[in-house]
RNA sequence: GGGCGCUUAGCUCAGCUGGUUCAGAGCGUCUGCCUUACAAGCAGAGGGUCGGGGGUUCGAAUCCCUCAGCGCCCACCA
């Protein structure tokens, strides 16, 4: 078999993903292994794959591909959400282009278009994430708005509201008047915005003089829905208005002034504008003080009819016109540049209007009371458990969540409104019609007698069920997958959605399961560029995942984004890093063909390779449990870079140099077989990682039956033995030793090829190993002598001194110089721990171990301060 | 305005409840090598008063206080 001296990634991916799904190897059915199960943060269906889900997605399959070759029966559960406002404004926007106006189309044409641009760009992602080498149970593939998925939501929404925790009202909620539609909370974003501080003259009724109070605000063109002026009872600057009227500048109407003290008096004048219509604060003031409230605004934006001018014209038209206005009336006393805080819409970025409507919401505390305990007690962990203080403070001020949306993307809110006049909420037409018949008492109601409310619901009213209905735990709840699969295992999450996707899939789960959705959430950082920036499109560094596929490998970017992404921190992200990945694949794939490229004989092992299978062995052992630990505790980056190392240094770098037979000559069997079993067990190691060239080398490892894979092959590497910390030691000094040659050679230009004699002075700590020092150091003999002999470059490992005889090509002063250096910082050294001995109060406060510590450094330090004097004795001669 | 977190080598980070010769890793840099697996490689080397200051302690990168800088979350002073 010829391999090239490259890694082909393109040669490899297609063909084993192929292989993976031909033979159903990620496919999960309930047995009697433990099940490890992750379901994947549903990604919009018509999105594309972004460097933040390559992150995500390689986090989670790394995961999940670490379980199934634990033995757990793995089942990762991919599927899509319908992303109810993003799709639908991607619809709106498709259609506009064509020139069809929503507002000229029927729900049903509506949503035929929505569903055609489902079908069209639904499902790219899920394709995108096979190249990735994602391994999902494909089978399983859901949908938010699938059946299973819809009849769950409305079955939750109706056993939610039998249960008083949903309930409609009016209320002030944020408007979209882009999208035009309500939101929650949580999609509004803040955004710091320079904007201008407008200060108007509100004239006095009926005072003659002309006196007039002064109004700061930020939004002049709200004055059409002021009802109010407002001070506060306690300033005095400002007692002179009380129970006067005022005139709203332009608009001409007469309206009182009222007092509360709500009103900042340092703020501005002291005067307050009220437009309860408006603004969240006046609103609650105009309740308090029984105002009237004038909505001057339509769904989009636009001035309405209410406003009595500049009718139809957008908001912030409005505000630059206006001021203009004001100015020429003599009602603008002056304008100062002012930055305040904006609420924008997260979906469509335009400011938001705070809107009185109608709307559904759920009663939140019910669901804090239930969500705080599990993770505040541990039942769910969250890693980086930083996250547990954001989370706990967000449910301990809890606001009702508005569950309605205006749109038509979406599941429809199960509400049926009966002809004269109240609503039944039901999970059918039947069964609301039934209702609205019981509750009338009119039992000729029919059908079509009932209108279902227009509004949809929030999409993450469908996302928090996700981890339930995936498995068909709403409906069926005593389904046997159900009662398999969850609680989930681990949730793989960008720490943004904490609130509107973790938090609620915890509320929902305990529930309607009396149990955590998950075990554990990991959360991850936001992917930037190197230098720190946000990827966007605007600044065009955000490269696209597929592309860096094409040029580094999956395996290569895989490693690259991991390598830079420590759990919780933002990673900035480098294509140097895939290309260290790439080069990673490269050394895999030529120390495989190394490998394979041996011939074997019936010969006897040497003495050295017996020594090195036992070291590496060792070293094995360790590292497996290192990166068992490294899992544990979710710390996968630096669990590759545990395997990374002891792929390239310790077996590459070391055993396989320790094995490698001459030039021509063959391997012995037994060395062979154990270094296949090492490249077995280490393929295994890196298999979560680097799914795609592990597969590849694995079957080429041996004779494999069609069906047989690496993926679902179980790693079977020991714990740790009793001896492997005295021989990992010793190999240790080996290679210091070792190292010490080279390092002599390379300062002295001597080539590797001219042969060396070494030296070991008094004892051979490590005589077992001197047929690796000599194969891997080119050295031809070892004599143990008690003295160094002239003209020998001596090399110290730990208390050992080594010396090199290189006849007259020694450079005495250098050595000397060398050595004197070594001696200046040893007695210094020493010092420092013959300090803290003699201190009484550290011998007497510190545990005995660790002064046992410091004797031992001491005992160690005078020994090597002796050899050195002895070096520097004879050196000077 | 509140809360949380961060600051360790040129870059990205690790260093857990103070003490294991503790100041580390990867990358980059420099020097020498086309050595018969790999130049996408091999061998070697240099590089930090652990953000500043103060304190606790026998002992501090690690604990406390403070200052500076950065980041995130939450928050209706118009």
């Amino acid at each position: 078999m010829e391999l090239a001296t490259k890694y082909n990634p393109e040669e490899v991916e297609g063909k084993w993903y192929a292989y993976w799904l031909d033979h159903h190897l990620f496919s999960s059915k309930p047995d009697g292994r433990e099940p490890y199960t992750v379901v994947i943060p549903p990604p919009n269906v018509t999105g594309v794959l972004h460097m933040g889900h390559m992150l995500n997605e390689t986090i989670q399959d790394i995961l999940v591909r670490r379980a199934r070759m634990e033995g757990k029966n793995a089942c990762w559960v991919p599927g899509t959400d319908h992303a109810s406002i993003a799709t639908e404004a991607k619809v709106v926007a498709r259609l506009a282009a064509q020139g069809i106006k929503k507002s000229d189309l029927t729900r049903d044409e509506f949503l035929r278009h929505a569903w055609d641009w489902t079908e069209e760009h639904g499902g790219i992602i899920l394709k995108q994430l096979r190249r990735i080498g994602a391994s999902c149970d494909w089978d399983r593939t859901a949908f938010t708005m699938d059946p299973v998925r819809s009849e769950s939501v409305t079955k939750v929404f109706v056993d939610l509201y039998n249960k008083g925790l949903i309930y409609r009202g009016v209320r002030m909620v944020n408007w979209d008047p882009k999208a035009q539609t309500a939101l929650s909370d949580e999609e509004v974003v803040y955004k710091e915005e320079h904007g201008k501080l407008y200060y108007l003259r509100y004239k006095v009724e009926g005072d003659p003089t002309g006196a007039y109070a002064v109004v700061a605000t930020t939004r002049p063109e709200t004055i059409m829905g002021d009802t109010a002026m407002c001070i506060n009872p306690n300033d005095p600057k400002n007692a002179w208005l009380r129970g006067k009227r005022v005139i709203v500048p332009l608009v001409g109407r007469s309206i009182p002034v009222i007092e509360d003290e709500y009103v900042d008096v340092e703020f501005g004048t002291g005067c307050l504008k009220v437009t309860p219509a408006h603004d969240v604060n006046d609103y609650m003031l105009g309740e308090k003080h029984g105002l009237e409230s004038i909505d001057i605004f339509n769904d989009d934006g636009t001035l309405s009819q209410a406003a009595g001018m500049y009718v139809g014209m957008d908001r912030f038209d409005v505000r630059r016109q206006i001021e203009k206005d004001l100015d020429a009336a003599g009602l603008l006393e002056k304008v100062e540049a002012y930055t305040n805080n904006v609420g924008f819409s997260e979906r469509t970025d335009v400011p938001i209007e705070p809107k009185l409507s109608m709307q559904w919401f759920l009663r939140m505390q019910h669901f804090a009371d239930l969500a705080l305990p599990p993770v505040e007690r541990g039942d769910i962990k969250f890693y980086p458990a930083k996250y547990k203080n954001v989370y706990r403070h967000w449910l301990e001020n809890i606001k009702d969540w508005c569950i309605s949306r205006q749109l038509w993307w979406g599941h429809r809110i199960p509400a049926y409104y009966l002809p004269g006049g109240g609503f039944v909420v039901a999970e059918t037409p039947e069964q609301a019609l039934a209702l609205a018949r019981e509750k009338t008492g009119n039992d000729a109601l029919q059908a079509a007698d009932l209108r279902q409310e227009e509004d949809a619901l929030d999409t993450w009213f469908s996302s928090w069920l996700w981890p339930i209905s995936l498995f068909d735990g709403i409906r069926r709840p005593d389904n046997a997958e159900f009662h398999y699969y969850y609680p989930t295992s681990d949730l793989v999450t960008g720490p943004d959605i904490i609130f509107f996707w973790v938090a609620r899939m915890i509320m929902a789960g305990y529930e309607y399961t009396g149990q955590p959705p998950f075990r554990n959430v990991y959360f991850t950082g936001i992917v930037r560029d190197k230098i720190g920036r946000k990827m966007s499109k605007s600044l065009g560094n955000s490269p696209d995942p597929l592309d860096l596929i094409d040029r580094f490998g999956a395996d290569g970017v895989r490693m690259g984004m991991m390598l830079s992404a420590p759990a919780g921190n933002d990673i900035l992200f480098d294509e140097a890093l895939c290309e260290q990945g790439r080069n990673f694949c490269n050394k895999i794939w030529n120390a495989f063909r190394l490998v394979k490229g041996w011939q074997t004989a019936d010969v006897a092992a040497p003495a050295t390779s017996g020594r090195a299978v036992a070291w590496f062995g060792a070293r094995l052992r360790k590292s497996a449990a290192d990166v068992a630990d490294l899992f544990s505790k979710y710390r996968l980056s630096e669990a590759l870079m545990e395997v990374y190392r002891l792929f390239w240094d310790e077996f590459s770098g070391w055993y396989l140099e320790m094995v490698k037979p001459a030039y021509g000559q063959p391997v012995d069997r037994a060395t062979y077989d154990a270094t296949l079993r090492f490249f077995d067990d280490l393929l295994h190691l890196l298999h979560p990682f680097m799914p795609f060239i592990t597969e590849e080398l694995w079957q080429h490892l041996a004779e494999r039956a069609d069906g047989e894979s690496l993926s679902v092959s179980e790693q079977h590497i020991a714990a740790p033995a009793d001896g492997d910390e005295a021989i990992v030691a010793d190999a240790e000094h080996m290679k210091q030793l070792i190292s010490g040659v080279r390092a002599l050679r390379a300062q002295r230009g001597i080539a590797q090829k001219e042969p060396l004699t070494l030296q070991v002075i008094g004892h051979n700590p490590i005589a077992s190993y001197d047929g690796l020092v000599m194969k891997l150091a080119g050295v031809t003999a070892i004599e143990t002598t008690d003295v160094r002999s002239e003209g020998a470059a001596p090399i110290m490992v730990g208390t050992t001194e080594y010396a090199v005889p290189l006849g007259g090509l020694i450079d005495v002063e250098a050595e000397i110089a060398k050595a004197e250096a070594e001696l200046t910082r040893l007695e210094g050294f020493l010092k420092g721990v013959e300090k803290k001995l003699s201190n009484e109060r550290f011998v007497a406060n510190a545990p005995a171990a660790v002064v046992e510590t410091e004797r031992k450094k001491q005992h160690d330090a005078r020994a090597k301060i002796a050899a050195l004097q002895e070096t520097l004795r004879s050196l000077r001669g």
